[in-house]
DNA sequence: CGACCCGTGAAAATCCTGTGAACGCAGGCG
DNA sequence: CGCCTGCGTTCACAGGATTTTCACGGGTCG
């Protein structure tokens, strides 16, 4: 929570620990990016102690971190300003001299839904020969693991998961990355490119992940293996380096 | 919305419509599976209608429809009703004189959450042998991808969108491309033409795109093929190029 | 008939993605 | 405490795919 009013702090502090939940508390401002390592649930702010910075911090938030469950918690407000502030993003607006248990069942309301539909994991998945487990935090091919690192695995998952979906660059980074994407930031193409190497070093004669030029990738495995090894047996390629190798399908499911 | 005071729901139905809404009002309470019927996005309910129901029906509510995005609108409450009401899976409360305009910013406010979660716009269109899915930034006739690149299957889109609507040049720029289009910029002509190339060759009997001569362009499937293949079936036309061939159908205003 | 509008093909310009490598950072280890 | 390694990020380049632009000619309308 980002606020000054000790008394309001204190006894939503005694709260939220009695609800179990782990609560962080500041006096202005905190860039987003400290947000993120925060790995917060939601946020409550009074945006009366950000000063005039506040609807921009505000705006801020929304935009890099659409995922963040956000209350505003404040004083006097006209209906102009909460409309403008729900419209913005905010999820719930409440006015300042209000219980402590409200707000709690309210921020509670807010990451419910936040939670209901990510809360699917855990589920072992199949496909193809490739089996992503979450349970280990990694993916196996015939018993094998990819040897993937997190945000590997991260991204493998939810591409996995969306089976068959086109997933945008800008929603995969989103959801694996926590934060909005800069424009022109390639991690994900970086990461791309690795998960496909592992996947084609264990799994040479499937193709999982497809490329839909403009748009995004899409996760379906199809036996589209290359079977031009077996051509020439006795080729003493001594090199495994696969140069140039096949080429990622384009769009066409 | 689930009230009997008239005057607020005959407001909210203004500005709901004003928002391109869709509203459907009761006065008691409906069954979930009727709501479900609707399509719902969301319900504003004042539970004072239901009587002695109220709390049950909420209940049964979030345990049957949790997708559903269920606002409260309602008179008097202490903060345990309200509490009570959010954990039980209400979305938000709202106390009853409201403006009718936060009232639609907080349903906007949950529905946003609820839809960003889902797969957004997942609604797969069908237009005569034409099959239009959003989720995978592709059409498909008969099971088979068009291979449309992410403009065309922008334009389409929209096009099929606004079945049976003549959409202006300008208007059409606007929306795909996102500005203003130029003083003689040609682009939505090429693309109406990529368009129909790729249409015409997986869909050869149907026509889906009408030109409107100083208008603009009209998607409407229409199964008037040209079948004048069978009258001569000895032509040795080995040359598959449709040349002059047929003639868009230009519909007079 | 003449001005304007639209379909068409192809060249030119632009954008997008795959890829290899350098960089910075943090934890593990000697 | 300093080195080393693994990991994530950023950069620049090249090859394609896609979009835009252009010029022509046939159609349409008044």
């Amino acid at each position: 929570m980002i606020d000054t009013d000790s008394g309001f702090v204190t006894v939503l502090a005694k709260r939220a620990e009695a609800a179990g939940w782990q609560l962080r508390q500041a006096g202005g401002a905190v860039p987003p990016q400290e947000l993120v390592a925060m790995k917060l649930n939601a946020i409550l702010v009074d945006p009366a102690v950000l000063g005039d910075e506040g609807w921009s911090y505000l705006e801020r938030l929304c935009r890099e971190l659409p995922d963040l469950g956000l209350v505003v918690c404040t004083g006097r407000s006209t209906v102009a300003q909460r409309v403008r502030g729900l419209r913005l993003g905010i999820d719930d607006w409440i006015a300042k001299p209000c219980h402590p248990e409200e707000a709690i069942a309210r921020i509670e309301a807010i990451s419910r839904r936040r939670r209901s539909r990510s809360e699917l994991e855990a589920e072992s998945l199949v496909a193809g020969e490739l089996e992503v487990r979450p349970d280990k935090f990694q993916a196996f091919v015939g018993g094998r693991s990819l040897d993937l690192t997190r945000r590997e695995f991260e991204l493998l998952q939810l591409l996995a998961g969306a089976k068959g979906q086109v997933l945008e660059r800008e929603a995969i980074y989103q959801r694996v990355w926590g934060y909005a994407m800069a424009h022109g930031d390639r991690s994900v193409d970086v990461f791309i490119r690795k998960l496909r190497q592992k996947l084609d070093k264990h799994s040479p004669s499937w193709s999982y992940i497809h490329t839909h030029f403009g748009v995004g990738y899409r996760f379906d495995p199809e036996p589209a293996g290359i079977v031009e090894e077996e051509l020439r047996p006795a080729e003493p390629e001594a090199e495994p380096k696969r140069s140039s190798g096949a080429k990622h399908a384009v769009a066409a499911p």
